[in-house]
DNA sequence: AATTTGACTTATG
DNA sequence: CCATAAGCCAAAT
């Protein structure tokens, strides 16, 4: 995978995040902190949000959620789209990554 | 340059 | 579902 040798919001950090949303299969959902991984940036889980705060729409930004399963903040219809794809959503309103975090083959 | 803010994380209650 | 707390790091103010 793309790996970028600096670390923070170049473009080759975004286009790795992009790149790795665009993967997530539907139906599964990844967190911020194995995407900030996957981009060789381990620790900037935080920057992975804010890059998605501004990424095109094009991408399925819906499927990536915080590490207990929670949705975006503000931003109600998440949980539909989810749902849509067919994850699964505990009683506490939380996805249950157990069964729907996405790994890299 | 210092402080605050936030699409984070883990833990606890 | 929410609240709090401590740790964390870059961006915005």
């Amino acid at each position: 995978m793309l790996k970028c040798p600096d670390i923070p919001s170049t473009a080759a950090f975004r286009d790795a995040v992009y790149s790795i949303v665009a993967s997530i299969p539907r139906g599964k959902v990844m967190n911020y902190g194995q995407i900030a991984d996957l981009v060789d940036a381990p620790g900037h889980a935080r920057l992975v949000g804010h890059v998605l705060s501004g990424a095109p729409p094009i991408y399925p930004c819906h499927r990536v959620v915080n590490s207990v399963g929670r949705t975006v903040p503000g931003w109600r219809q998440q949980r539909e789209l989810l749902e849509q794809e067919g994850v699964g959503f505990k009683p506490n309103g939380h996805v249950d990554m157990k069964t729907f975090r996405w790994s890299p083959q």
